[in-house]
DNA sequence: ATGTCTGCAAATCCTTTGCATTTTA
DNA sequence: TAAAATGCAAAGGATTTGCAGACAT
């Protein structure tokens, strides 16, 4: 448990990270806001709040809380919502150093990141027609091998 | 009003191909079912359940009928549905020779079209992993001129 | 101490479902 | 006239809001 970042793994580095953005922005530092961000650093793919919640011990906060705080962090630019086909939102760590997409199975809901992002050129017409602060949602959805 | 193709107004004739496909997929041509891909027709912009049930008068038929209706015009392809940041569904017409997206303003949704698609790659990737079926959510938010 | 966060309950919003009645093919 | 579509009422799921008590600063 090193203060040194050299000693430390990527993990925890995320969630010092994601920490530091929290007392920038005067969030009071709370255990549901601790254990949500453990858990969302964590995170190989993006969940609801409702998985969020089960994942975090449903006993031990509030779905509630859960939901307040995901807000609260996605408008601090901390974490990422994406909309889905189903019309709930899945939830994501927003790490800054990599964009990435998903494909999402229709029917078993297994979800893998592609690693690529053309939408470059889309921002950029939107930016012409004078937009500003944009963001975009870009998901695939299919089947996959094995409910085929 | 000629049968003749050559007559017709652009959205008379995408009407009447809407109308084929419903046909095609053994769908009774009902009232409000026609209502609806009229609406469809002629609108410039995705929209949600609700408005569209408000544009048909929100007395001739009943929000349930729209929704039913498409949610079945998706499953034979006749209509898009984009999931949004907002929770809802908007809706569109599948106009199958042309693939576009839209900016969507945060604040007063106003949406515009932004007509090019590089998702393609993406899609390759996701056929690479297996996946079938493929199809994309692509949706820009931003802040438009007037609302900055 | 004071303003913020939490939990609980209840409300809200969007969408879907059940069932009796009407309509289309 | 049989199967499918509609309308109405009611249920459902996801998310939000109100308020009193608990907690971080």
């Amino acid at each position: 448990m090193g203060h040194d970042p050299r000693l430390m793994s990527t993990s925890e580095h995320k969630f010092d990270s994601a920490l530091s953005s929290l007392k920038k922005e005067r969030f009071r530092i709370t255990e549901p806001r601790k254990a949500l961000l453990r858990l969302l650093v964590e995170l190989s793919k993006p969940l609801s709040a409702e998985e969020i919640h089960e994942r975090l011990g449903s006993e031990s906060f509030d779905l509630v809380t859960v939901y307040r705080n995901l807000e609260a962090f996605e408008n601090a630019g901390i974490v990422n919502r994406m909309p889905t086909e189903s019309g709930k939102s899945l939830f994501e760590l927003n790490a800054e150093q990599h964009h990435y997409h998903h494909i999402i199975c229709r029917k078993c809901h297994r979800t893998e990141k592609l690693d690529s992002c053309e939408v470059v050129k889309l921002e950029k017409l939107a930016s012409d027609l004078g937009y500003s602060e944009i963001t975009h949602v870009l998901e695939l959805y299919g089947v996959c091998e094995t409910c085929r």
